[in-house]
DNA sequence: CTGAAAGCTGTAGGAACTACAGCTTTGGAG
DNA sequence: CTCCAAAGCTGTAGTTCCTACAGCTTTCAG
């Protein structure tokens, strides 16, 4: 089906990976995605494995992988058999790292909700309980480190 | 208590804050924390006013609001009476971010939790699970834009 | 009085892009 | 075949919120 269209440019590429056109270039400079074909013109042309490896590198990133991490998980996907062990640290190390930021923004959410009802928007009622909460570090729950 | 001990050069006030003495000056420079008076030899020179307003912008930040946000509240916060309204809505939007972040890394724990006990950490096992599944979009829950 | 610690300015770096400016190439309409 | 707008190119600068020098000067406890 797709055996005739297989060159495309980047503009095509983002369109279907949901990546822009400057970030392609991006991972390209920084090495994520390795250099495509150029056509005549200089104009760089992705085949299938371009955009397999520009999917995984965007599913990755919209999992909250660090590109640095990124860079070891293709490393090790190019590398055959070997290496699973690095991989699951990864993301272990990484779902450890969800779990912190969820449970902290947890305890934003209590503090935002309190700070934002007990002021209702009235313009006599307060003066004003969201500026005083912010001011007043006592009230809050965060602990002095 | 304090009353003779009334101004202190940045360390002290980064230290009593938990702000880094480069992150003072640069919200000085950014024009968050007003420039305060000098010694004769030109170091800054706090007080308590400052740190007042620092603690605000400390707390603020830990809460994740912006620092045009914090702009925004500090602006309101010197304006008397009036502007509660202004507070309000900055803070029920930023509310509004925490829990859609929340969300986000929720179903982001969800998909890490499945691809890191897919692949249990064994070399043989799995060639590699992880690999594949951020290669592979279609097992997961993420929908096409 | 001295000298190590703390402060100063100004600039660069970092993460992960995004957005120009000023050009060249491409590919479909006429 | 010719034209020209859309898309691509490179290279640089901007974004956000700091952090980290480098190379000085000031402070204040011993």
């Amino acid at each position: 089906m797709d055996r005739l269209e297989r060159v495309m440019p980047i503009g095509s590429l983002a369109e279907r990976t949901g990546v822009k056109v400057e970030t392609i270039r991006y991972y390209e400079q920084v090495g994520l995605l390795p250099p495509p074909e150029r056509s005549e013109g200089n104009q760089r042309r992705y085949g299938r494995a371009h955009a397999e490896r520009l999917a995984f590198i965007k599913h990755a990133r919209d999992l909250g992988f660090a590109v640095e991490n990124i860079r070891t998980l293709l490393r090790l996907s190019d590398t055959p058999g070997i290496a699973c062990d690095e991989a699951h640290a990864i993301s272990v190390a990484h779902l450890q790292e969800v779990r912190d930021k969820i449970a902290k923004l947890r305890s934003l959410e209590k503090e935002l909700e309190r700070i934002a009802t007990t002021c209702s928007g009235g313009v006599a009622a307060c003066d004003c309980a969201i500026i005083e909460a912010l001011a007043d570090h006592g009230q809050c729950s965060h602990a002095h480190h």
